[in-house]
DNA sequence: AAGTAAATCAACCGCTCCTAT
DNA sequence: AATAGGAGCGGTTGATTTACT
């Protein structure tokens, strides 16, 4: 019946991440690639990873996955942000499928921190606000569920859109995973892929650096030698942590520096037309839709309706009388 | 310079849904 | 069809950093 047991939770590594780790678990998606999160922890061999398979697709997922902008929100971004969530409430991953380049825990964390307050400045002085302020907090009105709705279907078909494009082949016919995780195949299991990881991990551990002085000084000198490394490829990044690092790092960086530039190898550009939603949607249609439904039917629907609109419809669309939601 | 409060954010927890058996 | 595990999601926590007194 069922599965083969769940991993075990004895002796499995809690908190902060360490560079060994993220160096152990990008190595282990390089070979492997994302996804069956359950067998990262035991296929990492010895002593690899102590982390249960949650953590790991968590930190892959905010932190190390290619193509990610961590900080700096953009006027825009923010925008986007406050209108989705009008729209959809707290629903982050819905949320962050519209800005590829960040993750859900990003957003929400910039919401909590950052755009609740400014917004309440913004409304200050209204009454009938409660403490929130915003839709997430307040009864969901019909209008807002209409709304809500409307959005889904909104980016239901735009992912159907992408997914019936004929210019778009489809990469990865055979090694897709069956779970959700279906958007991070959306770029494909090439080394040039993940070689931006080792960006990630780059800028990871200069912050990762600055906080931790001591270590840095203490181990300056093995410091140098794999900053160096970095340093002549391409990323500015100091890294201080034991005489193993630069070993694993070198051996990823080798792998970086054979697959040409990493900027180009996966642009920014590429990711943001492959929103989760989108690729999940490829992977459908490619084997029900297109069996179910007639194809020129859908087309019909999605081009008739103006589907291919873009992200900045998404703010006008944000429906006249959005502004009464704050 | 030291102490304290506030802000930030990475990571964990618990729940739900989906899927494999 | 029933069951159990895996994956994903949103809420929350707690350690760290920054600002203020």
């Amino acid at each position: 019946m069922g599965r083969p047991p769940c991993c075990d939770k004895v002796g499995v590594k809690k908190g902060p991440w360490t560079p060994e780790e993220d160096i152990i678990l990008v190595s282990y998606i390089q070979e492997h690639g994302p996804g069956n999160w359950r067998s990262v922890p035991t296929n990492t061999g010895f002593p690899g990873l102590l982390r249960c398979s949650k953590s790991c697709r968590l930190r892959w997922t905010n932190y190390l996955r290619p193509g990610i902008k961590r900080g700096n929100f953009t006027e825009h971004e923010e925008k986007m942000i406050i209108h989705l969530q009008a729209l959809l409430g707290n629903r982050w991953a819905a949320i962050a499928s519209y800005l590829p380049q960040r993750t859900d825990n990003d957003i929400k964390n910039y919401w909590n921190t950052h755009l609740k307050k400014k917004l309440k400045k913004l409304h200050t002085g209204l009454d009938d606000l409660n403490q929130d302020g915003f839709s997430a907090s307040q009864p969901i009105t019909k209008g807002q569920w209409e709304r809500r709705l409307q959005t889904d279907i909104q980016m239901a078909k735009r992912a159907l859109c992408e997914a019936l494009s004929l210019d778009k082949p489809s990469q990865f016919p055979d090694s897709k995973p069956s779970n959700g995780d279906a958007h991070l195949y959306a770029t494909p299991y090439q080394a040039s892929t993940y070689a931006s990881s080792a960006e990630n991990i780059a800028r990871l551990l200069e912050n990762w650096q600055k906080r931790s002085p001591k270590s840095a000084q203490t181990n300056s000198g093995t410091t140098q030698n794999s900053s160096n490394n970095l340093v002549a490829n391409g990323s500015s990044l100091n890294y201080t942590e034991g005489a193993r690092t630069p070993d694993a790092f070198d051996s990823l960086l080798s792998f970086n520096s054979s697959t040409s530039d990493v900027s180009q190898s996966v642009s920014v550009e590429e990711n943001a037309n492959f929103t989760p939603e989108t690729n999940l949607f490829q992977d459908e249609s490619k084997s029900n839709l297109e069996a179910e439904v007639p194809l020129t039917l859908l087309e019909k629907w999605l081009f008739d309706d103006g589907a291919a609109q873009g992200h900045e419809d998404l703010i006008h669309m944000s429906l006249e009388d959005g502004a009464g939601l704050f």
